[in-house]
DNA sequence: GAGCACTGC
């Protein structure tokens, strides 16, 4: 290994000393390869840049952290944890003496809060910044207010290994850039010539099979969006037939350690690795000459709209693409094949979506009150976050009592809560099981889903592995009893992975949800929400149950059909509960998790996991302030009427009805009747073809000629002319017998009706004699004619004073469409002599001009 | 009849 100092970054070590202690912010480009994380905190640290204080260094992942500062310790030839160290989750290397300390985002977070000055801390030092994660956008904003406010002296410098630099420079105030060479080797890259439609697995099974051809030596990197693609991916490569044999390794997070390492280990074989998008940033592999690019990503994004996440394919950014490609060029040169085209590559995006932009706030939001910032929304970020998804969070925070209610202020509560290294509503629950006798069950389902999935995912038809899980499943009532029954099965079973594995349980999770469980039992603790050893437990799940509650209630489900999985939420939302759920019968559940996944039909599914079984009357007793209690017209599907009842709900959702005796008001309940319709309760025979053509041809005119101010048909208007129909009925059968046009007229100002057939007619005259019917079920007004009774128009017709020509559909004698014209002069001149002599040769006995 | 990228306190 060639001498420290020999590493690209030392050719601008002078600029970056002279900037630093003339300045205190700094951007550094620096490209893999050029040493910046290792050597750039030595040489801050030497030229006494941070004065007597400690230099800190951000990195996204524990491994970095861990790993860099090892490294680091022994360049200098000190001891870990001595003059230099490292402090990540449950792992602290550090001293009084530490000068460097490599950390992870979330611990500065924690940091901030127990010291807002960051008293011992004289440069931050922020690596890997273009990935954009949430905690180094956050981190970066409060460093920079922090800056600007009580430490003008604290020295900022942002290390990102993509070009695009200026927005953090600008960001900054315009601080000064450096750029360094990295020490990379160039990568070829290829486009497909033209878009390719087959599955991308086949295609990149292909793309292998050209490298092995081509016989270039070096292993090969296929990139792919998920397990499924990355089994498909395996599948195309066994049916390949090539000379040589490689060796063929998939590579995703949820796969164990041992499964990873294949990746890594050196192989007699040439290796083929199809991964995902762990094998982008956060696991390097050596020895890759080629990548095999499919160019899409599963990327998780938050509709704060509706509070639910996402999980969708979508196209990686230029951004992400030039990263994958650079795998390919870290020890020789090397080749890039992208299985999608040059023109497709400029309308990619340029970078990834900053995680701020796509992410459940509720924990910054949290955070940043706690250190006085009350308008995330305008706070000063690098790019801001969407202004619903934090007015959601500051929902949720108030709801989950964390801030005031309207003034944005943090609660006690919120106070306590921010000493939990959890969700929000994770904390809430902790809160709740304080005062209900039992945290540590608590704490242990924070624990089970801090991390990676503790069930391991069952193939559909692996019934040996469901007979084992169902001892995990003997409760009906929350799936995090399931959980925690796992979880305990793997602490009896000493965490041993065979008899994990055996039961699909990822024992690697298991160990970690030990560790996060104490972690959590600790800072109760010290927030005086639990003694250990108090004796106090409670008796049963109900408790346990209720603290899932307070943490989820706004996520309330209320099954439509008893056993079914579909359901109704709160805010018109609904979603369906996972078939794996345990809680199958419940009526009310809670879900942990919202998300929506694509399916088969149009519209996406919204899925409810993590449930857990609750009753109305816990509502009642822990949230009266969301309960409201009205008498309403509802419809009764059941006996297809409508009736007065009294309806309890929570929020918008309904919890209980019940039918009241006492008349019906006829305006409310024609309203209730055309609300059901239009729901799809009933149909509506008088609904028939003269109403829906009245209805297209005041929409027609509506559009073709605005001046005349007729209204619009939009679907309320077709509600509210139903509810004038229906005005006095509770009967489905007698909304089916009422007449409907005279309501549908009144939808129009006096007099439009008569302008009608005037305007639109139902039919218009022909020269060749008689009268011809239009259509207004399509988009344009349709008439359908024998072509040889056109030729004595002498100008197309149109509707809306002269405004809009008809659509003509021109037949044969015999009643085929030969074609459409909204054209007639100009079809007879142009078209018309196209097909003459063949329809003039059929229909011989007819005049043909 | 259907679904899952990656991190972090």
């Amino acid at each position: 290994m060639p001498a420290p100092t020999a590493l690209p970054i030392w050719k601008i070590h002078a600029d970056i000393l002279r900037t630093l202690q003339g300045g205190n912010r700094l951007v550094l480009v620096a490209p893999t390869g050029s040493g910046k994380t290792t050597q750039v905190p030595q040489m801050l640290l030497d030229a006494g840049v941070a004065g007597d204080k400690m230099i800190v260094v951000l990195q996204p992942r524990r491994v970095a952290a861990r790993t860099v500062a090892a490294r680091v310790a022994s360049e200098r030839g000190g001891k870990l944890g001595a003059e230099v160290g490292y402090q990540i989750r449950f792992d602290d290397h550090t001293s009084v003496g530490t000068r460097i300390c490599f950390v992870t985002e979330g611990i500065l977070l924690r940091w901030l809060q127990d010291d807002r000055a960051l008293s011992n801390i004289g440069a931050v030092v922020f690596d890997e910044f273009h990935e954009r994660n949430l905690l180094s956008d956050v981190a970066l904003a409060l460093v920079k207010d922090l800056q600007q406010s009580l430490r003008p002296d604290l020295v900022m410098l942002v290390m990102s290994a993509t070009l695009d630099a200026e927005p953090v420079a600008a960001y900054l105030n315009q601080c000064p850039i450096l750029v360094s060479e990295g020490q990379s080797f160039p990568v070829e890259v290829g486009y497909l010539p033209v878009p390719d439609q087959r599955p991308f697995t086949v295609q990149a099974a292909e793309a292998v099979e050209r490298i092995l051809y081509e016989g270039e030596p070096g292993d090969i990197l296929v990139f792919m969006p998920g397990r499924g693609e990355i089994n498909g991916t395996l599948d195309a490569l066994r049916g390949l037939r090539t000379q040589e044999r490689v060796a063929c390794i998939p590579l995703h997070g949820e796969l164990e350690p041992q499964e990873q390492d294949r990746a890594f280990a050196p192989n007699s074989l040439r290796k083929v690795i199809v991964a995902t998008n762990v094998a982008e940033t956060s696991i390097t592999i050596d020895g890759i000459r080629h990548v095999v690019d499919s160019g899409v990503a599963r990327v998780a994004r938050y509709d704060a709209e509706r509070g639910i996440g996402t999980l969708l394919l979508e196209p990686i950014s230029r951004a992400s693409a030039d990263q994958r490609k650079g795998r390919a060029g870290r020890t020789a040169p090397g080749t890039c094949h992208r299985l999608w085209t040059s023109i497709g590559h400029q309308t990619r995006e340029e970078r990834n979506t900053p995680e701020i932009q796509r992410s459940d706030l509720a924990e910054v939001v949290l955070l940043l009150h706690s250190l006085g910032i009350q308008e995330a929304a305008t706070f000063d970020w690098l790019d801001k976050p969407d202004p619903q998804a934090v007015l959601r969070a500051e929902k949720l925070l108030t709801m989950l009592g964390a801030l005031h209610e309207g003034r944005a202020e943090l609660t006690p509560v919120g106070r306590q809560m921010l000493r939990l290294p959890m969700h929000p509503r994770y904390s809430r629950m902790l809160i709740e099981a304080s005062q209900r006798g039992c945290v540590p069950e608590a704490a242990l389902c924070a624990a089970l889903v801090s991390g990676r999935d503790l069930l391991v995912r069952l193939d559909r038809d692996d019934a040996q592995m469901k007979g084992l899980r169902e001892m995990f499943e003997d409760s009906g009532d929350s799936d995090f009893i399931t959980l925690m029954r796992a979880y305990e099965f793997a602490k009896d079973n000493g965490f041993s992975f065979e008899r994990c594995r055996s039961h699909g349980i990822n024992a690697q999770v298991a160990r970690q949800v030990e560790q996060t469980c104490q972690q959590i039992l600790h800072a109760a603790q010290q927030q005086r929400l639990y003694e250990r050893d108090s004796g106090t437990t409670a008796k049963g799940d109900e408790a346990l149950l209720r603290c899932l509650m307070a943490g989820f209630v706004d996520q309330l489900a209320k099954r439509r059909v008893p056993g079914k999985p579909e359901c109704d939420l709160t805010e018109q939302r609904q979603g369906q509960l996972v078939r794996e759920s345990v809680v199958q019968e419940a009526a009310f559940f809670v879900a942990a998790n919202l998300r929506e996944a694509p399916s088969r039909g149009p519209n996406p599914l919204t899925l409810l996991s993590l449930a857990t079984a609750v009753q109305p009357s816990w509502i009642a007793e822990m949230f009266p302030q969301h309960l409201s209690t009205t008498v309403e017209h509802l419809f009764d599907a059941q006996n297809k009427r409508v009736a007065a009842m009294k309806v309890v709900r929570y929020r918008d959702l309904v919890i209980e009805q019940k039918a009241q005796q006492r008349d019906l008001d006829p305006i409310a309940s024609g309203r209730c009747l055309a609300e059901a319709q239009r729901a799809g309760a009933f149909d509506l025979p008088l609904m028939d073809h003269r109403l829906k053509q009245f209805i297209a041809r005041v929409d027609l005119v509506h559009a073709t000629l605005p001046e005349l101010e007729f209204p619009r048909f939009d679907a309320e208007a077709v509600t509210a002319c139903l509810a004038r129909a229906f005005k006095g009925l509770s009967l489905v059968k007698e909304a089916q017998a009422a007449p409907l046009m005279a309501a549908f007229h009144q939808h129009l100002a006096q007099g439009q009706v008569s302008w009608l057939d005037e305007l639109v007619p139902l039919s218009i005259s022909w020269p060749a004699g008689g009268s011809l019917k239009v259509s207004y079920a399509n988009e344009s007004p349709e008439v359908q004619v024998k072509l040889h009774e056109c030729f004595a128009l002498t100008e197309h017709p149109t509707l809306c004073e002269g405004r809009l020509p008809v659509t003509l559909i021109l037949c044969t004698p015999d009643g085929k469409k030969l074609a459409t014209t909204k054209d007639w002069p100009a079809f007879v001149t142009r078209e018309w002599p196209k097909h003459r002599q063949a329809v003039a040769k059929k229909f011989s006995g007819l005049l043909w001009r």
